[in-house]
DNA sequence: ATCGAAGTTTCGAACTTTCGAATGTACGGT
DNA sequence: ACCGTACATTCGAAAGTTCGAAACTTCGAT
């Protein structure tokens, strides 16, 4: 219970900070999202954002730079996927956290309440 | 493959995103990881990270108010503690995403490896 | 060779975050 | 009652983020 606790390691914090303040976009996370239900346009998620393609190039733009997803192209039209699926299990577990906590004081989660968040039609 | 994608819940979106920008900050992760080793006061982690209390405390104002830590109060010490500890489980698990993505582009991941990235002395 | 469709880039204005400095509050000891 | 320790709050300046608008590139079709 006593002594003194030490930081072992300062920088990695500051890359997971980093990586934190990427994901720190309602947008993106919708990006992320739906490319853990497979590969995408960058027409397809705009319309599905119902925001103008430029600002979802935009976010690929930062999502690229920090190595969290990967374009493929074909033609005239870019497809994008995630680089690493597991971070898809990271999201639904801070969403459970998120979730947990809210149906703990008593607020409104029923109508958040599915791990459906995207879907396919 | 084909067939359109669809966002089935925008607001639990824009609570992720929040979250994710309540822990996109070195110092409040730091503490995190600290508190995850047990209860501490506010001078315990002040001098752990090196800055003045003020700051922390400061840190500590955002992360309870998004209920993610809980005080306790003690004579004119106030200790801290998790309000959720798989909070623990999701930072470990992007900070592997992050350490495997880096070591997977041959970046010095070296000095980073480890998974004590805090200790008790 | 021109046009349109798909995506990218750049710029700037509005907004947000971070932190030191200073001040305020609460508790314990003498 | 006074002082020191532990913590909280407020303010403001510097730095960073977000997004629309406009311009640019690239590819395919006619």
């Amino acid at each position: 219970m006593t002594g003194t606790v030490k930081i072992v390691n300062r920088e990695i914090f500051n890359l997971h900070a980093d990586f934190c303040k990427t994901l720190s976009n309602p947008k993106r996370l919708m990006i992320l999202a739906m490319l853990g239900t497979g590969e995408l346009t960058v027409g397809e998620m705009a319309k599905a954002i119902g925001v103008p393609l430029a600002n979802i190039s935009q976010h690929l733009t930062v999502l690229k730079s920090k190595n969290i997803v990967k374009p493929r192209k074909d033609g005239q039209t870019v497809y994008y996927t995630l680089v690493d699926p597991r971070l898809i299990e990271a999201c639904d577990l801070i969403r459970s956290i998120l979730l947990d906590g809210m149906k703990r004081r008593g607020l409104a989660a029923n109508d958040i309440d599915s791990k459906e968040v995207v879907a396919r039609e």
